[in-house]
DNA sequence: TTTTCATTTCACAAAAACATGATATTAATA
DNA sequence: TATTAATATCATGTTTTTGTGAAATGAAAA
C-alpha cells in the first residue's frame, strides 16, 4: 500500500470527476449505454462547450472513454468503481425508500 | 422517484463533502472508530481551524455525528453510503492489486 | 469567578471549479 | 475545394472551496 496521503489524493480527484449535478446527469444518461455528445447534449440541456468541458473532465479522470464513428463521437462508461459508486447513490438518492 | 437533477444536486453535494483529500485522510481515521478533534488533528497534522471546518461539512452532510464528553467533542461516522462509497476507493486505489 | 482547555465561528485572501462566448479542428458532403 | 456538421479548445469572468489568523464560545479546573 503506497503512502495514505498519495492514496487520498488520487481518491479525491477521482471523487471530485463525479461530484458534480452536471456531471452525474450525463453518467445518469451513459449509464444506458454509449451515446453521442449531442444525443448528452438534448438529453441533459447543457451547454455544448459546457459539455464538452465535463466530458474532457470525465476523460481525464478514466470514468469514460469513447470511438468515433465518421465525424460523430460516442462516450460511454469505462470504470468500474464509478458504476458501484452509482450504484449507492442510486439506493441513497433515487429511490423512495423512505415510506417502509 | 423525484426529479431527476433535484437527486442529481442532493447526491453532488453529497459527494462533495467526501470528494476532498483531506476530508478522506479523516474520514479514514474514524473508520476505526471515533476520535476527538485533537486526535484527528494529530493524527492528520491538519491545523485546527481547518479540521473544524472540515467537520463541520461533513456534518452539514449528515456523513458524521458527534458526542460530547466533558470538553472533548468525539467525531465518528454515522452513514452507510460513506462506508460503502469507501470500501470501492479502498479496493481502487488503496491496494496493491497491480502486480501479478 | 478567573483561567485554561477544546473547539467553533468569523473575516479574508488564494486557488480551484464552472459557465459562456469566440474560435479552432476534424471529418464529411456539395 | 468551399461549406457544413460535430465537437474540442481558448480566454475570461464568476462562484465555490480551501486555508489561515484572530476572536469567540463553552465547559471544566484552579
Amino acid at each position: 500500500m503506497k503512502d495514505m496521503e498519495e492514496n487520498a489524493q488520487a481518491a479525491a480527484s477521482f471523487l471530485k470527476g463525479i461530484a458534480s449535478p452536471h456531471r452525474l446527469l450525463i453518467l445518469c444518461q451513459l449509464a444506458t449505454g454509449e451515446k453521442s455528445v449531442t444525443e448528452l447534449i438534448q438529453a441533459t440541456g447543457l451547454a455544448q462547450t459546457s459539455m464538452s468541458q465535463h466530458l474532457t473532465k470525465l476523460k481525464d479522470e478514466k470514468i469514460v472513454t469513447f470511438r468515433r464513428d465518421h465525424r460523430t463521437l460516442f462516450y460511454r462508461i469505462d470504470n468500474d468503481a464509478v458504476l458501484k459508486i452509482m450504484d449507492v447513490l442510486y439506493h441513497e438518492f433515487c429511490e423512495e425508500g423512505d415510506e417502509k
